[in-house]
Formats: C-alpha cells, structure tokens, sequence
RNA sequence: GGAGGCGUAGCGAAGAUGGUUAUCGCGCCGGCCUGUCAAGCCGGAGAUCGCGGGUUCGAGACCCGUCGCUUCCGCCA
C-alpha cells in the first residue's frame, strides 16, 4: 500500500494534468470491459475518473482489471492522458481526461450489493438504512452530507463573526415532561433515578445569560420521544441560540444574518436582507396555518357576508355556533375539477376534522355546481367580494375557527401541489410574529401555554394578561420557509414574579415550578438579564436546500418510521445484568402471536 | 391510538374478471466484443408471491386474521 498511496483524487484531475503519473484510491462504481479496450470508473467522495485498461497492457493486469467488481475498494497507479475530442464527456467534471492504468492493487472486495449505488436510490428506504454505509455512497446522500456539512460551518463562522460563543450543554438533565415526551436515563448510582436527555438546551442557554455569555449558540443534538414524521425525527440537530440585553428585532437581525451568509457561502443565493413578518392571525386567516408556504397563493376571504342571505342551512348554523365561513379562490380551476377531484379535496379537509368541502363554480352567468343554487341570487356580489371570474373554483370551509383554518389550509396546501403553483427554485422565508401566548383547553377547562411558559407576553399585555389571558400575544416568533417551522423563539420571562404570574395563568403549581424549575427561578434572582432565543431546525434546513421532503435524506444515520435503526437493530432487548445494575425491573407487554 | 398505501428472486416493478411452466428490467454466474461512459450481444442460475387460516376442483389474485414497512391525523414546535 505505501507505494500505492493516492497522488490525486477521483473528481481532481483535468487536462492540465496530462502527462503526470497519478496514484487514485477509491471504489470501483462501473465497469466497462469491450473485449479489447476496458474502462473502469473510479469514484470517491470528489469525484469519478475514468480508468483505461489499454489494449496493449501486460495480460496479467487485463485479467486484474477484468476480475473489478462492483464496490471493490481499489488503489490504481496510471498516466493521466488527455482524451481525443470526440471521446471527451462533457457531462464528467474529469471528463476531459481518462487514466491509462499501469498498476492495480485490490485494497478490498466487496459482496453483490443489496442494491446498486446510483446517483438517488429507489430502493425501499428500510433496505437503504440496514445498509447505510452503503446508501451514504450515492451521489445524492454524499452531496447532501457535504451540503450540511458546509451549512454547519457557515453557522459557526457567521455568529462568531458576531461575537457568539459557542458552549456546550450537558445531555443529561432532568426531565421536565410539560412539553414533549422525555427519552430517560436510569442512574446506576442512584437508584430509582433518571436523568433525562434534553428536548432542547432551554433552561441552560437561559443560565448562560445569567452567567453573562450574552451571546451564546451551539449545534446542539435534541431529543424527543414522540412518533416520527418526514420532518420530524427522535433525535434531531439545532441551532440554538440566545441573546442577552435584546429585542424580538435584534434576534430577527441575526438569524437574518446567518440565513443570508448560509444561503450565499453554500448555494450562492442572496436571500433579502430582511424577510416579510406576517401576523400569526392573518397566516392563519389567510392562509390556514401557521407555517404558510407563501410561494403561492390562493389566500382564504371570508365568506361569512354572504351567508344570512341563503337558504343554506349548513353555513348558518355554523355561524350562529361560533364558527367562520372561509372561501378559497382557486383561479381557472372550474373545467379540470370533477365533482371526484373536489371530492378528493374533500377527503384532505376531513383528515383535518373538517365535516365537508362544499364549493361551486364561477360561470360567465353567474354560479354553478356544489352550493351554487344557494347562493345564485348573490352571484355578481360573490363575484365581485372575492375577486373570482368565469372559470374560477370556489371552495367553501364552514366549521369552528381553528378547523376550518387547518382543514382549508391542507387543501390549499395540496392544491398547490396539484396544481404546480410552486417554484420549487424558490427559498421563501416568512417570521410568523405575535403568537397568542396562552390557549384554551376545551376538555381541560384551563389555560395552557401556547409554546412553553418562559415566554414574555408583549408589553401592552403585561397589566391584564393574567386577568384576561384569551387576547394576549407573546413575544413569540417562528421562522418559516417554504412551508416549514424552519426556527422558533421568544424573548424570554426574566423577573420571577412574572414568571410566577404566568404560572398562575396556567395553573401551574407554585411547588411544582420550584421542584421543577427552581434552579432556573433561582437564577433570576441574582440579576438575570432580560435574553431571548431562537433555534433552528439545522435538519429541516439543509432538507429543504436540498429539495428533499424527509430529514432521513440529509442525516447520516436516522431511525426509521416506527423509531428504530434497522442497522444497528436497536433499540435492542440489553442484558439482564444491565437492568438489575440500573435498578429496573423491565415488564414486557403481552408477546403477541 | 386512528386512517390510507404497500409487501411477488439481492433490488425495482408487472401480474383485467381466480386456471395449472409466475413476467420484465437491474444485479449475480458463464461466454463474446478495440472507445465506452446507465456500454452492447448470447446463454444460465435465482421466488415456499410477508405469515396463518378460509372459500374453491383450482388462490400471487377473493375473504378473515396477523406481522412488517410507509405517509398522514392524533401527538410533537
């Protein structure tokens, strides 16, 4: 092997080259034999070269070359030779030059793959990760690593341009079980103990402010034990950050920065240098969610004017309960939308809770189809309030205001995917800003945090917000791009008798807190400065550089679906020996047949 | 916890209304081939059709159950 030590990498070499006596190390990815004239194509994490197996060689290197399969781990010594013009590959980065190879050295053999390494798999996805060693070859998976690897780096490199210190957060902590479910860590030295692993390093980046790192980051691994979605995974990477002595427009301002500087220095895209705000009512309102994807549009009106004069009885009653009317334009929709496409639509709005989908169709006369018949009469007024024209579908949501928003969004959404609505080239950043920060729970009958309860209610709130909790809007903030919650973050709750009026709003037991958080109340005791945060989603992110929908396709070693690693095969049944150290007696449900 | 989709060779798929040797492509094995770059050509091996039960003269297909995967709802920011 010493002498076989690699001189140049498979994507390096280029016509300048020719003439020089290279040395490539990498895995054979296809081999070509004509009889005569063999090429092999070498390819590591840079790059493919072309290996020529000339007519001429010594037979005893031909058979070598012959005997390549594909994976094999290889060392090859040749000339780099220029290729004649009608030979070159313009669709090759090395496609100008070919190696005419004088040595072969077989570093290792490989098996017949499970399957064959491409560019992107289609191979079910539990047999790409059982082999992800293999998977993380492709082409696709390399420059997706390599992508987030040039993301993370950029992140480092733009906050400590800004003076953030980058600090590390333990992971085992204790559980704090008001959000999401904790993973647990038994304690072998105390028994009937847990550690817990963190959902997010929350309580500590808030004590680093304390402690006076006024700017803190880290890319923090988080933990959540909850099922798993294309976008949601048990254990999932952030960017975590917190600012003391700042406004919501300070944290807007950095995290504007690092976007801009990861988009430029990774893709060379300029993204604005400020992104849009808009309220979360009005994304509600407009676009029935709270993480619109704003490359298209078909915003929701209201329909509600129109409904004390129909017959309907549907839309009354709903209204009269409480409830909201929404309609959804959809332009020129009329002709290509069957009664069984909107009925599809329909079944997409009732996932949601939605009851029905009702809808009609805009004619140069007036309305048709669906509901049409209810509403004939008021059709030039229908027409004019919500700027529809012939040709045009109305879709129509009537239910409470939380379904029809959610109901009525996922059909927008799904419509804008049918319909091609979306530039895919485009990164469209939204902060959804002035969040309610309490919610009510119907079944509960009680206030609960709409995000978590360290968050500041904004300042016009600060008198009433524990007398009348419904309107309050925190100095909350998510970030969204493209669809997705890309970050989340709030100014956070600094002085312990607000944080302790909070809890009231709640009904959070002041023992509770104490046992729970006391660490943290403490804290704020001993001058904590007002901060604030945001963390962002690095998986979520570099998911949607790439153009992919699931974060399985930008990290190295996820878990399946149902939270398992088909790999490793864990999680994994452990020695009993290991549960007794841990103290745990382990009952397992009912072995089914 | 719920809903939809899928399960046929190592991989990806086809298999109308049930009909006897289960098809195709890739890969694998053997052979041919002097310029390919998803090379090509010829030949070959490889499948208890996820599992269990049922209906039937006959089931990959139909019915019941079950397991697994997957997407979504719930859950979770």
């Amino acid at each position: 092997m010493e002498n076989m030590k690699r001189t140049a990498t498979c994507g390096s070499l280029r016509a300048a080259d020719d003439g020089l006596t290279v040395v490539l190390n990498g895995w054979v990815h296809r081999n070509r034999d004509h009889g005569g004239v063999h090429f092999i194509n070498l390819r590591d994490r840079y790059g493919e070269t072309q290996i020529v197996v000339d007519e001429d060689v010594p037979a005893e290197l031909a058979e070598l070359a012959g005997s390549l399969k594909f994976e094999y781990c290889v060392a090859v010594e040749g000339v780099v030779r220029k290729r004649p013009d009608s030979m070159i590959n313009p669709d090759m980065a090395t496609g100008e030059i070919e190696i005419s190879v004088k040595k072969i050295e077989i570093l290792n053999t490989c098996l017949t793959l499970p399957f064959m390494i491409e560019d992107e798999t289609d191979s079910n996805e539990n047999a790409r990760l059982k082999y992800r060693y293999l998977d993380l070859r492709s082409k696709g998976m390399q420059e997706r690593i390599i992508l987030r690897n040039k993301v993370t780096w950029a992140i480092r490199e733009y906050l400590q341009g800004v003076d953030f210190l980058e600090i590390e957060t333990p992971t085992l902590i204790k559980s704090t079980p008001e959000g999401a479910r904790d993973f647990l860590v038994p304690s072998r030295l105390h028994p009937g103990k847990f550690f817990a692993l963190p959902q997010s390093p929350q309580l500590y980046k808030q004590l680093l402010m304390v402690s006076g790192f006024d700017k803190y980051f880290q890319v923090a691994r988080c933990y959540r034990d909850e099922d798993a979605r294309g976008d949601r995974q048990l254990e999932f990477t952030q960017i975590d950050m917190e600012m003391s002595f700042v406004s919501r427009e300070d944290v807007f301002t950095v995290t504007e920065g690092m976007m801009g500087h990861i988009f430029k220095s990774t893709m060379g895209i300029e993204l604005p240098v400020s992104f849009e705000r808009l309220a979360y009512d009005d994304a509600m309102n407009l676009y029935g969610s709270d993480k619109p994807d704003l490359r298209f549009g078909l915003a929701f009106r209201d329909f509600a004017p129109f409904v004390p004069g129909s017959d309907f009885s549907v839309f009354k009653n709903v209204l009269e309960s409480g409830g909201v009317v929404k309609a959804m334009v959809v332009p020129g929709a009329a002709a290509a939308y069957s009664r069984k496409k909107i009925s599809e639509l329909e079944e997409t709005a009732k996932t949601y809770g939605a009851k029905g989908l009702a809808w009609m169709k805009v004619t140069a006369e007036g309305l048709d189809g669906g509901v049409s018949k209810f509403f004939g009469d008021q059709a030039d007024a229908i027409k004019s309030g919500l700027e529809a024209s012939e040709g045009d579908l109305i879709l129509l949501m009537a239910a409470d205001w939380k379904t029809a928003c959610n109901s009525l969004g996922a059909v927008r959404s799904r419509l804008g995917k049918d319909l091609e609505l979306i530039d895919e080239s485009q990164f469209r950043f939204v902060w959804i800003v002035d969040f309610p920060l309490f919610e009510y729970n119907e079944e509960e009958k009680a206030w609960e945090p709409a995000h978590h309860m360290f968050s500041m209610p904004q300042d016009r709130y600060l008198d009433t917000f524990d007398t009348d909790p419904g309107p309050v809007k925190g100095d909350l903030y998510d970030l969204v791009l493209n669809g997705y919650e890309l970050a989340s973050g709030s100014i956070r709750v600094h002085d312990p008798e607000l944080q302790q009026r909070i809890f009231n709003v709640v009904g959070f037991p002041k023992e509770l807190a104490e046992e729970r958080f006391g660490f943290l109340l403490d804290s704020f005791r001993y001058g904590a400065p007002p901060h604030g945060g945001i963390a962002a989603g690095v998986d979520r992110l570099v998911m949607i550089m790439a153009g992919k929908s699931s974060i399985k396709e930008v990290i190295p070693f996820p878990k399946n679906s149902v939270g398992m690693s088909p790999m490793d095969e864990s999680p994994a049944v452990v020695d009993e020996q290991q549960v007794r150290d841990l103290h745990l007696r382990v009952e397992l449900p009912e072995e089914k047949e």
